[in-house]
DNA sequence: AAATATTTGTACGTATGTATG
DNA sequence: GCATACATACGTACAAATATT
């Protein structure tokens, strides 16, 4: 999975986007990590502080948490705005 | 006013209560700009990313809005968890 | 307990893009 | 076009919490 860097949407947004598709997924389960900042620096070819914005708009989002000296960690529920979107309505 | 470098808050912290005591006091009216990055730079003697930390802050917590071109401005109404608070109970 | 490695937190510096006036 | 102001992004250093050896 890549980034657009010609995109109309942040580089952080992106990277937000395909890591919150992953926690739909399952690719990344309930409670457990998600890759490190460094992690995320590497497969995104970003710097550290890109890489935490993206942690920080999930950390909003209510999607993950971050235990300082532990990681990021996949929140139990995915709160959202939208009860009935998925997307499919048109 | 200045910020406490050797304090345990971080400096965004420290520079987010003051700007927030400015609002509270009126220092900073609603719907009114408050000093821009550079002069938040100025004034406290921190780099910019410091000073946009501790714009997100008043942000986060609703106190203020930012306008790209434009600046942070005060927000007309100040949320509060607190609905009885002004520590004067005791 | 000590040393090391991993991981996140804070902070500085800089460059470029976008929006407003 | 210029000046002001915020937005995004890279690079770097050191501090603090955690985990492992």
């Amino acid at each position: 999975m890549t980034v657009d860097l010609e995109g109309p949407e942040p580089l952080y947004e992106q990277i937000a986007a395909v890591l919150a598709a992953r926690i739909a997924d399952g690719t990344y389960p309930q409670r457990r990590r998600i890759p490190s900042e460094a992690a995320i620096c590497e497969e995104f070819d970003v710097s550290r502080p890109t890489a935490r914005s993206a942690i920080r708009l999930l950390n909003e989002r209510g999607l993950t948490f971050t235990v300082r000296g532990k990681g990021t960690f996949v929140a139990e529920q995915q709160p959202s705005d939208e009860p009935a979107g998925d997307g499919t309505s048109g």
